[in-house]
RNA sequence: CGGGGUGUGGCGCAGCUUGGUAGCGCGUCCGCUUUGGGAGCGGAAGGCCGCCGGUUCAAAUCCGGCCACCCCGACCA
């Protein structure tokens, strides 16, 4: 591809509107721009990169053994009444002429489910692995760094269908390695990690997290083996002892309009950690429960949820806390709490003399200990995970870290298809409920999850796996060099190696920058040199360069591009299934 | 949905307090010079100042309403 012909509007300046480096370098190299907030259209280059993206999914999606297939974009509401999920916030929803409810699809467990429900009829057709590569929907409350969260995307997404759990467990395996695998081909820095379900559903889910300061989510690492979670699903180990103390006197101190943890410590100056948060939930079933943790830690609703046999959990009414407390909202505490059960985070077994809510409004209560001032009626793992908490799984320390969902998989169960009535005969002839697994993975968030990953002060470094074109061809001479850069330009098409050829009229710096900040892995360069017939063949982000003869310039490149693969592929083919 | 902020040539911004013929840098086009890390000089094109309404002789500027976009939070299947 010749550049005076191409595409590529880069930009000098930043647009005001990016934060994030990737969103920046995405609009400045011309990759994207942006229609509305949360919607981009690809140009060109953007596109290429996406479209290579999705080629490896699809490849590796094969090679464990899913077949592709397109799904509507356009569902009947009533589809999604099926499993309740058409009341999901995030849910585009629209009515066409006749004032039909339809939505547009944010993930399509009930298409599919439908489609096999229709067409399985027995066991001798199951196991079924079915994907596809689509435009996802989704009203997100608030898009944010550029097409890392976006209202549409590109995603892939799968879904297996089983007549046992094993069958189910061998496919999980599959594609736990098929998304290392992938991710592995883009070259990034990724952590599989243990993550909550979620209100999808089923038990058992991985999140494949590429690692990036700026990412939305929080994992936790142990630093001396191998457990990994999302901060939402992450378990605490039981840690070290607290120090001993001696009981204080309770002491009732006003605290007039002081409600939050922070508002109170600055008032009684006292540290958070030495505060309990009482939090009043409500179980779906009406009952009153209370969550205790320390000042300083969050609660973690989907821990409370478990650690109540399952129950679905929500905050409860200012009206029932009051009821329950006798005090407005802010001031609770777990002394002399009647009609409700109290459940606790094991921290507070470590250290007494805690500072809460007095039940009575506008005063806190000093020195309250448990045994002697309130009691507990079941103790548990109850907070959000933090970094220097304690690993579950041996004596290690927790580590915190940030990153960018690219992959989730999970393993559904039978919800879907239950609520659905997917079912199939049995070898004995009796109706049985398909077991299923979903699969999802971001294509064009990975893009931009490659992007921040990969980067530096000049712009863009893409793996020779995805970059757009796999070589640049700078000819800082059209006039004097132009034939022979065009002749190269043909040799290295003729050998497997994508070119772009930047045949304007531009000067040297502006070529040099733009090729960096494009970020094209391998950069060939037409010069001084080219009268003694050599050009300068380097990689993009490493300082080695070299001089190679014209004549096996074409050669090389392919030969590097090899090499550069190699190394990519190399990292997948060590994968291997962590579950 | 709560809080904060911004809308002025393609991009980045000034002008608004104190109303009076819309400006700068980059980019674009033309010419000359230059030519290995975003060149210099000269010339030129390009703007319903987000939208609607109000005040005024006069509104980018003041007032009201709306919309869009960004950031923080809530949320995130």
């Amino acid at each position: 591809m010749n550049y005076s012909r191409a595409f590529v509007p880069t930009l000098r300046e930043v647009p005001a509107e990016a934060e994030l480096i990737s969103h920046r370098l995405l609009l400045r190299a011309g990759f994207m721009r942006k229609l509305a907030s949360g919607v981009y259209s690809w140009l060109p280059l953007g596109h290429r990169v996406v479209q290579k993206v999705a080629a490896i999914v699809r490849e590796e999606n094969n090679r464990a053994g899913g077949q592709e297939l397109l799904l509507p974009a356009l569902h009947p509401r009533e589809l999604w009444d099926e499993t309740g999920r058409s009341a999901v916030d995030v849910i585009f929803r629209l009515k066409d002429r006749n004032e039909r409810d339809l939505v547009l699809g944010m993930t399509h467990e009930e298409v599919i489910t439908d489609i096999v429900r229709g067409e399985v009829r027995s066991y001798r057709q199951l196991p079924l692995m079915l994907y596809q590569i689509q435009t996802k929907f989704r009203d997100e409350p608030r898009p944010r760094g550029g097409v890392i969260r976006g209202r549409e995307f590109l995603m892939h997404d799968c879904y297996s269908f089983h007549t046992s759990q094993e069958s189910l467990d061998e496919t999980y395996r599959q594609m736990y390695v098929c998304y290392g695998r992938i991710l592995k081909r883009l070259g990034l820095d990724f952590q599989v990690v243990e993550a909550e379900s979620g209100s999808i559903g089923g038990s058992v889910s991985h999140e494949y997290m590429i690692v990036v300061d700026s990412g939305e989510d929080t994992i936790l690492l142990c630093d001396s083996c191998t457990y990994a979670a999302n901060a939402e699903r992450c378990e605490i180990g039981q840690g070290a002892d607290g120090e001993a103390f001696e009981p204080d006197p309770v002491k009732l101190v006003q605290t007039p309009g002081r409600r939050t943890i922070d508002e109170v410590t600055d008032f009684l100056e006292v540290p958070a950690e030495k505060m309990i948060k009482t939090l009043i939930y409500e179980t779906g079933g009406g009952e009153v429960v209370v969550g205790l943790v320390r000042g300083d830690r969050d609660l973690n609703e989907a821990k409370l949820a478990r650690a109540l046999g399952g129950a679905k959990v929500a905050l409860a009414s200012p009206e029932t806390i009051e009821k329950l407390t006798g005090a407005p909202v802010g001031f609770a505490g777990p002394q002399g709490l009647k009609g409700a059960k109290i459940i606790a985070d094991g921290e507070l077994r470590n250290g007494g003399n805690w500072v809460s809510g007095a039940n009575e409004a506008d005063a806190h209560i000093l020195n309250i200990n448990e045994g002697r001032d309130f009691s507990v009626d079941q103790w548990a793992d109850l907070r959000v995970a933090t970094g220097g908490d304690s690993c579950p799984r041996c004596s290690g320390t927790l580590v915190e870290k940030h990153g960018v969902e690219a992959g989730h998989i999970f393993k559904l169960g039978t919800k879907y298809s239950a609520a659905m009535g997917a079912t199939y005969l049995d070898a004995n002839g009796a109706g049985q409920t398909i077991i299923m697994g979903t699969y999802g993975f971001g294509v064009t968030r990975a893009v931009a999850a490659m992007a921040e990953q990969m980067a530096d002060a000049d712009g863009l470094l893409w793996p020779i796996s995805v970059a757009p074109y796999e070589a640049v061809l700078l000819c800082l001479n059209v006039e004097e060099d132009g034939a022979l850069a065009a002749k190269l330009c043909d040799e290295l098409e003729a050998a497997g190696v994508s070119v772009l050829y930047d045949d304007r009229a531009e000067r040297a710096g502006v070529k040099f920058k733009d090729a960096d900040l494009i970020g094209i892995p391998i950069q060939i360069v037409v010069g001084r040199s080219a009268k003694d017939g050599k050009v300068e063949m380097r990689v993009r982000g490493r300082s080695e360069k070299k001089e190679v003869a014209l004549s096996h310039a074409a050669a090389e490149a392919a030969a590097l591009k090899d090499a550069l693969l190699a190394e990519l592929d190399g990292a997948a083919d060590a994968v291997r299934p962590g579950v």
